[in-house]
DNA sequence: GAATGTGAAAATATTCACAGCG
DNA sequence: CGCTGTGAATATTTTCACATTC
Protein backbone atom coordinates (compact mmCIF):
# COMPACT_ATOMS: atom_id res chain seq x y z
CA UNK A 1 0.00 0.00 0.00
CA UNK A 2 1.71 3.67 -0.98
CA UNK A 3 2.15 5.22 1.85
CA UNK A 4 -1.71 7.48 2.57
CA UNK A 5 -1.23 10.43 -0.28
CA UNK A 6 -1.91 13.29 1.71
CA UNK A 7 -4.77 15.65 0.18
CA UNK A 8 -3.64 19.14 -0.65
CA UNK A 9 -3.95 21.32 2.83
CA UNK A 10 -6.97 23.89 1.97
CA UNK A 11 -4.93 26.78 3.07
CA UNK A 12 -2.19 25.47 0.48
CA UNK A 13 -4.66 25.87 -2.40
CA UNK A 14 -6.20 29.09 -2.00
CA UNK A 15 -2.74 30.35 -2.11
CA UNK A 16 -1.83 28.47 -4.86
CA UNK A 17 -4.17 30.99 -6.69
CA UNK A 18 -2.34 34.50 -5.35
CA UNK A 19 1.34 32.70 -6.53
CA UNK A 20 -0.17 32.17 -9.59
CA UNK A 21 -1.44 35.87 -10.18
CA UNK A 22 2.22 36.93 -9.10
CA UNK A 23 3.92 34.92 -11.32
CA UNK A 24 1.96 35.02 -14.50
CA UNK A 25 2.90 39.25 -14.89
CA UNK A 26 6.87 38.18 -14.42
CA UNK A 27 6.76 35.57 -17.02
CA UNK A 28 4.97 38.08 -19.34
CA UNK A 29 8.55 40.32 -18.41
CA UNK A 30 10.57 37.60 -19.45
CA UNK A 31 11.46 37.26 -15.49
CA UNK A 32 13.30 33.93 -15.43
CA UNK A 33 13.10 32.63 -11.78
CA UNK A 34 11.74 33.73 -8.54
CA UNK A 35 12.62 33.13 -5.32
CA UNK A 36 10.67 31.73 -2.25
CA UNK A 37 11.27 34.67 -0.09
CA UNK A 38 10.67 37.29 -3.29
CA UNK A 39 7.10 35.23 -4.20
CA UNK A 40 6.60 35.63 0.01
CA UNK A 41 7.08 39.09 -0.04
CA UNK A 42 4.36 40.06 -2.42
CA UNK A 43 2.13 38.45 -0.69
CA UNK A 44 2.88 38.18 2.95
CA UNK A 45 3.52 34.97 3.58
CA UNK A 46 7.23 33.27 4.59
CA UNK A 47 9.37 31.72 2.78
CA UNK A 48 9.33 28.81 4.45
CA UNK A 49 5.44 28.62 3.63
CA UNK A 50 5.61 29.49 0.05
CA UNK A 51 8.53 26.47 -0.15
CA UNK A 52 6.16 24.28 2.07
CA UNK A 53 3.51 25.18 -0.88
CA UNK A 54 5.22 24.76 -3.59
CA UNK A 55 6.54 21.51 -2.43
CA UNK A 56 2.98 20.26 -2.29
CA UNK A 57 2.70 21.57 -6.22
CA UNK A 58 5.94 19.80 -7.27
CA UNK A 59 4.47 16.21 -5.65
CA UNK A 60 0.91 16.39 -6.96
CA UNK A 61 1.48 17.64 -10.36
CA UNK A 62 4.89 15.09 -10.62
CA UNK A 63 6.37 17.89 -11.89
CA UNK A 64 9.85 16.78 -13.13
CA UNK A 65 11.87 19.69 -12.06
CA UNK A 66 11.16 22.07 -9.21
CA UNK A 67 13.37 24.90 -7.74
CA UNK A 68 16.84 25.11 -7.53
CA UNK A 69 19.14 25.46 -4.63
CA UNK A 70 20.59 29.24 -4.93
CA UNK A 71 18.40 30.26 -7.93
CA UNK A 72 15.21 29.71 -6.81
CA UNK A 73 11.80 28.87 -9.04
CA UNK A 74 11.65 28.57 -12.82
CA UNK A 75 8.59 30.81 -13.61
CA UNK A 76 7.19 29.36 -16.46
CA UNK A 77 7.51 25.69 -15.09
CA UNK A 78 6.15 26.66 -11.56
CA UNK A 79 2.51 28.65 -13.58
CA UNK A 80 2.68 25.21 -15.50
CA UNK A 81 2.89 23.23 -12.38
CA UNK A 82 0.02 25.10 -10.21
CA UNK A 83 -2.41 25.42 -13.45
CA UNK A 84 -2.09 21.36 -13.87
CA UNK A 85 -2.94 21.44 -9.81
CA UNK A 86 -5.57 23.89 -9.97
CA UNK A 87 -7.07 22.07 -12.59
CA UNK A 88 -7.07 24.82 -15.03
CA UNK A 89 -4.22 23.49 -17.24
CA UNK A 90 -7.36 22.83 -19.45
CA UNK A 91 -10.02 24.94 -20.05
CA UNK A 92 -12.86 24.27 -17.90
CA UNK A 93 -16.44 25.52 -19.34
CA UNK A 94 -19.18 27.21 -16.95
CA UNK A 95 -22.39 28.38 -17.34
CA UNK A 96 -23.60 31.82 -15.78
CA UNK A 97 -27.27 31.52 -14.08
CA UNK A 98 -28.57 35.40 -13.48
CA UNK A 99 -27.92 38.18 -15.61
CA UNK A 100 -28.03 40.52 -12.79
CA UNK A 101 -25.20 42.71 -11.55
CA UNK A 102 -22.80 40.09 -10.42
CA UNK A 103 -23.05 38.04 -13.47
CA UNK A 104 -22.21 41.07 -15.68
CA UNK A 105 -19.75 42.38 -13.27
CA UNK A 106 -17.76 38.94 -14.04
CA UNK A 107 -18.73 39.07 -17.61
CA UNK A 108 -17.29 41.93 -17.38
CA UNK A 109 -14.14 41.24 -14.82
CA UNK A 110 -13.08 39.03 -17.71
CA UNK A 111 -10.05 37.75 -16.01
CA UNK A 112 -11.38 34.11 -16.05
CA UNK A 113 -10.76 33.55 -20.04
CA UNK A 114 -6.89 34.13 -19.07
CA UNK A 115 -7.22 32.02 -16.07
CA UNK A 116 -8.70 29.07 -18.27
CA UNK A 117 -12.20 29.16 -17.86
CA UNK A 118 -14.91 30.35 -20.05
CA UNK A 119 -18.76 31.32 -19.72
CA UNK A 120 -20.20 29.17 -22.15
CA UNK A 121 -24.28 30.58 -21.36
CA UNK A 122 -25.72 32.91 -19.65
CA UNK A 123 -29.85 31.82 -18.16
CA UNK A 124 -32.07 33.93 -16.36
CA UNK A 125 -35.51 33.20 -15.10
CA UNK A 126 -37.06 36.61 -15.65
CA UNK A 127 -38.37 37.06 -19.52
CA UNK A 128 -37.22 40.67 -19.80
CA UNK A 129 -33.86 39.37 -20.48
CA UNK A 130 -34.38 36.30 -22.29
CA UNK A 131 -32.86 37.33 -25.85
CA UNK A 132 -30.82 40.14 -24.71
CA UNK A 133 -27.56 40.34 -25.59
CA UNK A 134 -24.41 40.73 -23.32
CA UNK A 135 -21.20 40.93 -24.50
CA UNK A 136 -20.97 37.90 -27.17
CA UNK A 137 -24.08 35.72 -25.39
CA UNK A 138 -27.48 35.91 -25.55
CA UNK A 139 -29.52 34.76 -22.48
CA UNK A 140 -30.91 31.69 -22.68
CA UNK A 141 -34.26 30.46 -20.46
CA UNK A 142 -34.02 27.96 -17.83
CA UNK A 143 -35.60 25.42 -19.65
CA UNK A 144 -32.34 25.43 -21.85
CA UNK A 145 -30.22 24.64 -19.16
CA UNK A 146 -29.75 20.72 -19.13
CA UNK A 147 -29.50 20.33 -22.09
CA UNK A 148 -26.93 23.01 -22.81
CA UNK A 149 -24.73 21.55 -19.33
CA UNK A 150 -25.11 17.88 -20.86
CA UNK A 151 -23.88 18.84 -24.64
CA UNK A 152 -21.36 20.62 -23.41
CA UNK A 153 -19.74 18.78 -20.39
CA UNK A 154 -19.82 22.16 -18.54
CA UNK A 155 -17.97 21.85 -15.18
CA UNK A 156 -18.81 24.94 -13.41
CA UNK A 157 -22.25 26.79 -12.39
CA UNK A 158 -21.99 30.41 -11.05
CA UNK A 159 -24.87 30.97 -9.34
CA UNK A 160 -25.78 34.94 -9.53
CA UNK A 161 -29.33 34.78 -8.76
CA UNK A 162 -31.39 35.77 -5.41
CA UNK A 163 -31.29 33.94 -2.23
CA UNK A 164 -34.97 33.01 -2.77
CA UNK A 165 -33.88 31.15 -6.14
CA UNK A 166 -30.86 30.22 -5.18
CA UNK A 167 -31.74 26.75 -3.99
CA UNK A 168 -33.95 25.69 -6.92
CA UNK A 169 -31.42 26.87 -8.94
CA UNK A 170 -28.78 24.70 -7.24
CA UNK A 171 -30.76 22.02 -7.58
CA UNK A 172 -31.15 22.56 -11.50
CA UNK A 173 -27.27 22.21 -11.72
CA UNK A 174 -26.77 19.25 -10.21
CA UNK A 175 -29.75 17.40 -12.05
CA UNK A 176 -28.15 18.52 -15.69
CA UNK A 177 -24.89 17.43 -14.03
CA UNK A 178 -22.72 20.25 -13.25
CA UNK A 179 -19.33 19.27 -10.92
CA UNK A 180 -19.14 22.27 -9.09
CA UNK A 181 -20.62 25.30 -8.28
CA UNK A 182 -20.06 28.91 -7.22
CA UNK A 183 -22.12 30.29 -5.46
CA UNK A 184 -22.72 34.29 -4.82
CA UNK A 185 -26.26 34.12 -2.97
CA UNK A 186 -25.99 34.58 0.85
CA UNK A 187 -27.05 30.73 1.93
CA UNK A 188 -25.55 27.99 1.84
CA UNK A 189 -27.04 26.01 -0.55
CA UNK A 190 -27.51 21.94 -0.47
CA UNK A 191 -26.23 19.55 -3.71
CA UNK A 192 -26.08 16.46 -4.57
CA UNK A 193 -22.95 14.51 -2.97
CA UNK A 194 -19.90 14.64 -5.66
CA UNK A 195 -20.55 18.05 -6.63
CA UNK A 196 -18.44 21.03 -5.26
CA UNK A 197 -19.41 24.29 -3.59
CA UNK A 198 -17.26 27.67 -3.01
CA UNK A 199 -19.37 30.36 -1.46
CA UNK A 200 -18.73 34.09 -1.95
CA UNK A 201 -20.75 36.12 0.56
CA UNK A 202 -20.31 39.44 0.55
CA UNK A 203 -22.10 40.22 4.16
CA UNK A 204 -19.55 37.57 5.75
CA UNK A 205 -17.25 39.32 4.16
CA UNK A 206 -17.97 43.10 5.40
CA UNK A 207 -18.43 41.39 9.11
CA UNK A 208 -15.24 39.62 8.75
CA UNK A 209 -13.91 43.00 8.04
CA UNK A 210 -16.28 45.17 10.61
CA UNK A 211 -15.07 42.33 13.48
CA UNK A 212 -11.08 43.01 12.51
CA UNK A 213 -11.62 46.73 13.03
CA UNK A 214 -13.23 46.13 16.29
CA UNK A 215 -10.15 43.82 17.54
CA UNK A 216 -7.83 46.31 15.95
CA UNK A 217 -9.58 48.99 18.20
CA UNK A 218 -9.50 46.54 21.31
CA UNK A 219 -5.57 46.50 20.97
CA UNK A 220 -4.76 49.74 20.30
CA UNK A 221 -6.75 50.87 23.50
CA UNK A 222 -5.09 48.48 25.51
CA UNK A 223 -1.47 48.80 24.40
CA UNK A 224 -2.56 52.48 25.05
CA UNK A 225 -3.63 51.49 28.87
CA UNK A 226 -0.38 49.95 29.08
CA UNK A 227 2.00 52.68 27.84
CA UNK B 1 -2.11 40.53 34.79
CA UNK B 2 -5.14 39.15 33.37
CA UNK B 3 -4.30 35.59 32.22
CA UNK B 4 -3.20 36.66 28.10
CA UNK B 5 -7.00 37.51 26.53
CA UNK B 6 -6.74 35.06 23.34
CA UNK B 7 -7.87 36.33 20.33
CA UNK B 8 -10.75 35.17 18.30
CA UNK B 9 -9.59 32.19 16.40
CA UNK B 10 -10.38 33.52 12.50
CA UNK B 11 -12.28 30.35 11.55
CA UNK B 12 -14.62 31.21 14.49
CA UNK B 13 -14.97 34.84 13.46
CA UNK B 14 -16.03 33.33 10.23
CA UNK B 15 -18.76 30.89 11.20
CA UNK B 16 -20.13 34.09 13.58
CA UNK B 17 -21.56 35.70 10.48
CA UNK B 18 -22.85 32.18 9.38
CA UNK B 19 -24.34 31.73 12.66
CA UNK B 20 -26.07 35.43 12.39
CA UNK B 21 -28.21 34.33 9.42
CA UNK B 22 -29.67 31.28 10.64
CA UNK B 23 -30.83 32.37 14.08
CA UNK B 24 -32.14 35.82 12.62
CA UNK B 25 -34.94 34.60 10.70
CA UNK B 26 -35.61 32.24 13.72
CA UNK B 27 -36.39 34.88 15.40
CA UNK B 28 -38.43 36.38 12.90
CA UNK B 29 -40.73 33.64 13.67
CA UNK B 30 -40.53 33.82 17.14
CA UNK B 31 -38.45 30.54 17.70
CA UNK B 32 -37.37 31.19 21.55
CA UNK B 33 -34.32 28.58 21.81
CA UNK B 34 -32.16 27.17 19.26
CA UNK B 35 -29.51 23.99 20.26
CA UNK B 36 -25.67 23.55 19.22
CA UNK B 37 -27.13 20.71 17.37
CA UNK B 38 -29.81 22.17 15.33
CA UNK B 39 -27.81 25.21 14.04
CA UNK B 40 -24.84 22.86 13.08
CA UNK B 41 -26.84 20.68 11.24
CA UNK B 42 -27.91 23.76 8.99
CA UNK B 43 -24.44 25.04 8.34
CA UNK B 44 -22.63 21.33 8.05
CA UNK B 45 -20.76 22.35 11.55
CA UNK B 46 -20.22 19.81 14.34
CA UNK B 47 -22.11 20.67 17.62
CA UNK B 48 -18.72 20.77 19.28
CA UNK B 49 -17.77 22.89 17.28
CA UNK B 50 -20.85 25.36 17.41
CA UNK B 51 -20.46 25.27 21.62
CA UNK B 52 -16.85 26.42 21.48
CA UNK B 53 -17.35 29.42 18.69
CA UNK B 54 -20.28 30.34 21.23
CA UNK B 55 -17.76 29.92 24.37
CA UNK B 56 -15.88 32.52 22.57
CA UNK B 57 -18.99 34.61 22.12
CA UNK B 58 -20.11 34.70 25.18
CA UNK B 59 -16.21 35.61 26.80
CA UNK B 60 -15.73 38.21 24.40
CA UNK B 61 -18.99 39.87 24.51
CA UNK B 62 -19.57 39.86 28.29
CA UNK B 63 -22.84 38.58 28.09
CA UNK B 64 -24.57 37.72 31.17
CA UNK B 65 -26.63 34.83 29.99
CA UNK B 66 -24.94 32.33 27.21
CA UNK B 67 -26.89 28.93 26.84
CA UNK B 68 -29.13 27.07 28.92
CA UNK B 69 -28.30 22.76 29.86
CA UNK B 70 -31.08 21.20 28.57
CA UNK B 71 -32.32 24.03 26.29
CA UNK B 72 -30.16 25.42 24.03
CA UNK B 73 -29.36 29.19 23.53
CA UNK B 74 -31.47 31.93 23.53
CA UNK B 75 -31.62 33.35 19.98
CA UNK B 76 -32.31 36.87 20.72
CA UNK B 77 -29.72 36.94 23.01
CA UNK B 78 -27.49 35.21 20.99
CA UNK B 79 -28.27 37.77 18.16
CA UNK B 80 -27.12 40.59 20.22
CA UNK B 81 -24.23 38.74 21.38
CA UNK B 82 -22.63 37.60 18.12
CA UNK B 83 -23.37 41.23 16.84
CA UNK B 84 -21.44 42.97 19.56
CA UNK B 85 -18.29 40.93 19.04
CA UNK B 86 -18.96 41.32 15.33
CA UNK B 87 -19.05 45.16 15.92
CA UNK B 88 -22.17 45.47 14.01
CA UNK B 89 -24.43 46.22 16.90
CA UNK B 90 -24.03 49.86 16.36
CA UNK B 91 -24.47 50.81 12.21
CA UNK B 92 -21.27 51.27 10.27
CA UNK B 93 -21.20 53.83 7.88
CA UNK B 94 -19.33 52.81 4.81
CA UNK B 95 -18.41 54.54 1.12
CA UNK B 96 -18.61 52.67 -2.17
CA UNK B 97 -16.00 53.87 -4.60
CA UNK B 98 -16.64 52.97 -8.32
CA UNK B 99 -20.08 52.44 -9.70
CA UNK B 100 -19.89 50.04 -11.87
CA UNK B 101 -21.65 46.28 -11.86
CA UNK B 102 -20.19 45.41 -8.54
CA UNK B 103 -20.96 48.34 -7.02
CA UNK B 104 -24.43 48.37 -8.00
CA UNK B 105 -24.36 45.19 -7.19
CA UNK B 106 -23.79 45.79 -3.74
CA UNK B 107 -26.44 48.39 -3.40
CA UNK B 108 -29.03 46.29 -5.05
CA UNK B 109 -28.70 43.57 -2.54
CA UNK B 110 -29.19 45.74 -0.06
CA UNK B 111 -29.19 43.01 2.57
CA UNK B 112 -26.21 45.76 4.24
CA UNK B 113 -28.57 48.11 6.09
CA UNK B 114 -30.35 44.99 7.69
CA UNK B 115 -26.74 43.73 9.14
CA UNK B 116 -26.08 47.40 10.72
CA UNK B 117 -24.24 48.67 7.32
CA UNK B 118 -25.30 51.79 4.97
CA UNK B 119 -23.62 52.83 2.04
CA UNK B 120 -23.06 56.60 2.82
CA UNK B 121 -21.84 57.92 -0.27
CA UNK B 122 -20.84 56.75 -3.76
CA UNK B 123 -17.53 57.64 -6.07
CA UNK B 124 -16.20 57.07 -9.31
CA UNK B 125 -13.41 58.79 -11.05
CA UNK B 126 -15.37 58.78 -14.18
CA UNK B 127 -16.58 62.01 -15.23
CA UNK B 128 -19.73 59.93 -17.21
CA UNK B 129 -21.17 58.34 -13.64
CA UNK B 130 -20.61 61.27 -11.74
CA UNK B 131 -24.03 63.14 -10.85
CA UNK B 132 -25.99 60.47 -11.92
CA UNK B 133 -28.43 58.94 -9.40
CA UNK B 134 -27.73 55.21 -8.05
CA UNK B 135 -30.68 54.59 -5.78
CA UNK B 136 -31.49 57.03 -3.49
CA UNK B 137 -27.19 58.04 -3.71
CA UNK B 138 -25.76 60.44 -6.38
CA UNK B 139 -22.37 59.52 -7.69
CA UNK B 140 -19.40 62.04 -6.51
CA UNK B 141 -16.01 62.81 -7.83
CA UNK B 142 -12.91 61.24 -6.35
CA UNK B 143 -12.48 64.76 -4.87
CA UNK B 144 -15.32 64.81 -2.41
CA UNK B 145 -14.42 61.49 -1.40
CA UNK B 146 -11.31 62.87 1.80
CA UNK B 147 -14.00 65.33 3.03
CA UNK B 148 -16.67 62.60 3.34
CA UNK B 149 -14.63 60.23 5.23
CA UNK B 150 -13.40 62.68 7.48
CA UNK B 151 -16.73 64.63 8.40
CA UNK B 152 -18.71 61.23 8.67
CA UNK B 153 -16.74 59.24 10.56
CA UNK B 154 -16.82 56.81 7.70
CA UNK B 155 -15.17 53.28 9.16
CA UNK B 156 -14.75 51.35 5.84
CA UNK B 157 -14.38 51.71 2.42
CA UNK B 158 -15.54 49.24 -0.41
CA UNK B 159 -13.67 49.15 -3.47
CA UNK B 160 -14.83 48.11 -6.79
CA UNK B 161 -12.67 49.81 -9.00
CA UNK B 162 -10.78 47.93 -11.88
CA UNK B 163 -7.29 46.63 -10.73
CA UNK B 164 -5.26 49.45 -12.48
CA UNK B 165 -7.19 51.54 -10.14
CA UNK B 166 -6.80 49.70 -6.68
CA UNK B 167 -3.71 50.64 -5.15
CA UNK B 168 -4.17 54.40 -6.17
CA UNK B 169 -7.75 54.77 -4.44
CA UNK B 170 -7.05 52.44 -1.37
CA UNK B 171 -3.87 55.09 -0.39
CA UNK B 172 -6.88 57.44 -0.78
CA UNK B 173 -8.85 55.82 1.61
CA UNK B 174 -6.27 55.55 4.04
CA UNK B 175 -5.26 59.09 3.63
CA UNK B 176 -8.48 59.82 4.28
CA UNK B 177 -8.43 58.07 7.77
CA UNK B 178 -10.85 54.62 6.84
CA UNK B 179 -10.21 52.02 9.35
CA UNK B 180 -11.17 49.20 7.16
CA UNK B 181 -11.25 48.14 3.19
CA UNK B 182 -13.30 45.39 1.32
CA UNK B 183 -11.07 44.69 -1.91
CA UNK B 184 -12.85 43.66 -4.38
CA UNK B 185 -9.88 44.14 -7.13
CA UNK B 186 -7.77 41.03 -7.74
CA UNK B 187 -4.69 42.27 -6.30
CA UNK B 188 -3.04 42.60 -2.81
CA UNK B 189 -3.53 46.00 -2.04
CA UNK B 190 -1.42 47.67 0.72
CA UNK B 191 -2.14 49.75 3.42
CA UNK B 192 -1.32 51.99 6.45
CA UNK B 193 -0.88 49.90 9.27
CA UNK B 194 -4.16 49.40 11.47
CA UNK B 195 -6.56 49.43 8.38
CA UNK B 196 -7.70 46.33 8.20
CA UNK B 197 -8.33 44.66 4.65
CA UNK B 198 -10.87 41.97 3.35
CA UNK B 199 -10.33 40.90 -0.02
CA UNK B 200 -13.18 39.39 -2.12
CA UNK B 201 -11.71 37.50 -5.34
CA UNK B 202 -13.48 35.79 -7.61
CA UNK B 203 -10.83 34.28 -9.21
CA UNK B 204 -9.48 32.85 -6.05
CA UNK B 205 -12.92 31.11 -5.46
CA UNK B 206 -13.12 30.01 -9.16
CA UNK B 207 -9.86 28.25 -8.64
CA UNK B 208 -10.48 27.06 -5.23
CA UNK B 209 -13.93 25.41 -6.99
CA UNK B 210 -11.51 23.59 -9.86
CA UNK B 211 -9.35 22.35 -7.62
CA UNK B 212 -12.33 21.26 -5.14
CA UNK B 213 -13.47 19.57 -8.62
CA UNK B 214 -10.09 17.94 -9.46
CA UNK B 215 -9.56 16.46 -5.78
CA UNK B 216 -13.11 14.64 -6.13
CA UNK B 217 -12.06 13.54 -9.59
CA UNK B 218 -8.79 11.68 -8.15
CA UNK B 219 -10.71 10.41 -5.80
CA UNK B 220 -13.45 8.60 -7.84
CA UNK B 221 -10.95 7.01 -9.55
CA UNK B 222 -8.33 6.22 -6.67
CA UNK B 223 -11.76 4.70 -5.16
CA UNK B 224 -12.50 3.04 -8.67
CA UNK B 225 -9.42 1.63 -8.74
CA UNK B 226 -9.66 0.28 -5.62
CA UNK B 227 -12.68 -1.13 -5.86
C1' DG C 1 26.62 33.06 -0.74
C1' DA C 2 21.99 32.25 -1.92
C1' DA C 3 18.48 29.37 -2.11
C1' DT C 4 15.84 24.92 -1.77
C1' DG C 5 13.72 21.01 0.69
C1' DT C 6 12.37 19.07 4.88
C1' DG C 7 12.19 16.90 9.40
C1' DA C 8 11.07 18.52 14.00
C1' DA C 9 8.85 21.92 17.02
C1' DA C 10 5.30 25.14 17.87
C1' DA C 11 1.00 27.09 17.24
C1' DT C 12 -3.87 26.60 15.86
C1' DA C 13 -8.08 24.47 15.20
C1' DT C 14 -11.28 20.58 15.68
C1' DT C 15 -13.26 16.64 17.80
C1' DC C 16 -14.11 13.70 21.70
C1' DA C 17 -16.20 12.64 25.77
C1' DC C 18 -18.17 13.50 29.92
C1' DA C 19 -19.30 16.03 34.30
C1' DG C 20 -23.00 18.82 35.63
C1' DC C 21 -27.09 21.69 35.06
C1' DG C 22 -32.17 22.54 34.30
C1' DC D 1 -33.43 12.92 29.90
C1' DG D 2 -31.35 16.68 26.58
C1' DC D 3 -28.09 19.98 26.27
C1' DT D 4 -24.30 23.10 27.69
C1' DG D 5 -19.53 23.98 28.84
C1' DT D 6 -14.98 22.46 28.74
C1' DG D 7 -10.65 20.00 29.58
C1' DA D 8 -8.03 16.51 27.13
C1' DA D 9 -6.86 14.24 22.84
C1' DT D 10 -6.28 14.70 18.03
C1' DA D 11 -5.53 16.75 13.71
C1' DT D 12 -3.92 20.36 10.96
C1' DT D 13 -1.10 24.26 9.70
C1' DT D 14 2.76 27.21 10.32
C1' DT D 15 7.31 28.27 11.67
C1' DC D 16 12.03 27.09 12.71
C1' DA D 17 16.39 25.72 11.60
C1' DC D 18 19.71 23.43 9.05
C1' DA D 19 21.84 19.99 5.93
C1' DT D 20 22.24 20.18 1.10
C1' DT D 21 22.68 21.85 -3.59
C1' DC D 22 23.97 25.14 -7.22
Amino acid sequence: MPPTVRRIPRPTAQRLSLYLREIQPLIAQGQPTLSSRELGEKLGVSSAQVRKDLAWVVQSSQATEAGRSGVGYNCVKMNESIRQVIGAHRRRSTVLVGAGNIGRALLAYGGFAQEGFSITAIFDSSSRMQGKRIGTLMVQPMSALRKVIRTNRVAIGILAVPRSAAQNVATQLCEAGIRGILNFAPMRISVTPGVSVTNIDMSVALEQLSMDISIHDQLRINSEGAA
